[in-house]
DNA sequence: TATGATGGATAGCCGTACTATCCGATAGTT
DNA sequence: AACTATCGGATAGTACGGCTATCCATCATA
């Protein structure tokens, strides 16, 4: 398989795999003259592999390298999961973090284990400021609550992986739960935020697919405008 | 409250608010001459909210512009919560996601009011059509449990929203929530992971700040080097 | 009335992710 | 053997987003 023919299954464009080639993403195919490399199954994997943590992940070119170097390591799964974690969250100074907030992560997330600089803990604070910034501060149990959420997401991550055999196997579901469940996550919470909003204020409509009872989905217009003083 | 007093009430560079300005984030001050402007509390507000919905939302410019239009618009909340959803979502064409990965969300949304366009659910087929590609099919129960801990999430938002009075409190944490609530979890999911990692593989340890069985947050070296045929 | 800050307009910069062009080597056809 | 299309690789250029730097006329203050 030459570059064009993997070019063409994969749809990924010729220019495109030589840029992930010079950059490290994808290993250069068998040469067998100067100008005639082979290419095979598992260039094709690996490129679809680029394109979902780049396009949906939303992690850099740079992030992509790191977290596929850690799949092609044999270093253990935990470890996968750890360069996974810092390589989606991007980089926080904890300097720059009111230790209150980090404080009421550590409270919303009491008697767990989880080591002070995990970047979760330090992404949630970072979060929680920004909120609070915003203006929004009085939010009762709304971080509890995300917590819970988050154990159970969580839980079903940890048993999917325990569920795969190969250490290979493992590591690639590691690394593309972590850069693609945000991404699944954030649309099914976007779906239930409209099943629950029109539960509640036009509850008695028919399911899916029909009404036009759709609560959060009616934007349209209204755009730009916006004075104050 | 000169500009610069803004600036400094705000840690944002005054070359910054000045292209807020120009892009129509921030109302301008008023002028008591062509170059005296007067700025109040209210921008203050208005700039560290543009402040979290790009740097921590991750919303872009024109993003931003369209959410805080919502807000200052007096559209009903619902209304409001489908703009902040079509704006952090980033748009998708129907025409290319694979219809199976929608029926797949469909069955994860089964009796839930959900219209077909809801960003949420083209998002969540977007990335389930990615983790496929990526390699990872056979996913069990792992969408349906995300699922679950999404309505749980969704049920908080809303519950927050519904504990204000003014519409234009609501509206604000319509956005802050939508655009920032993704941050906040995926950080708690990390946070999660390593404490289900740390229970299940090191279980017997004490709780936080101490132990060193820091299980997700091992990463270090191993960085670079990759090779396959 | 001199000094420095102010607001606004314009142009430039920097990083990221590609994309286009060129080139000599090779493969397939005749 | 000649010709043409294609190949891989190197280099340079592009597009966009989010700032940042410079300029300038105007103003507050002393």
């Amino acid at each position: 398989m030459r570059m064009s023919a993997l070019s063409a299954t994969t749809e990924v464009p010729v220019a495109t795999i030589k840029y992930y080639l010079r950059e490290g993403l994808l290993a250069r195919g068998d040469l067998s003259a100067p100008n005639q490399a082979a290419y095979g199954e598992a260039h094709v994997r690996r490129l679809r592999l680029i394109r979902a943590l780049i396009e949906v992940g939303g992690i850099g070119i740079a992030g992509a390298r790191s977290v596929l170097a850690a799949i092609d390591s044999d270093m253990p799964t935990e470890q996968t999961f750890g360069i996974a974690q810092l390589t989606v969250s991007e980089q926080i100074d904890p300097a720059d973090l009111d230790p209150n907030f980090l404080d009421r992560v550590d409270t919303a997330l009491e008697g767990w284990h989880v080591s002070p600089q995990n970047p979760g803990r330090l992404a949630a604070a970072r979060a929680l400021m920004a909120i609070s910034a915003a203006g929004q501060d009085d939010l009762r149990g709304w971080v509890r609550r995300y917590t819970e959420a988050a154990l159970l997401v969580a839980s079903a991550d940890l048993d999917e992986v325990d569920a795969r055999e190969d250490r290979q196997e493992k590591a690639e579901l590691v690394v593309v739960g972590t850069a693609l469940g945000d991404a699944l996550f954030s649309g099914l919470r976007r779906a239930a935020q409209e099943h629950v909003s029109a539960e509640r204020y036009f509850q008695g409509t028919a399911a899916r697919t029909d009404g036009p009872s759709n609560a959060t989905s009616a934007a349209s217009s209204h755009r730009d405008s916006q004075e104050e003083s």
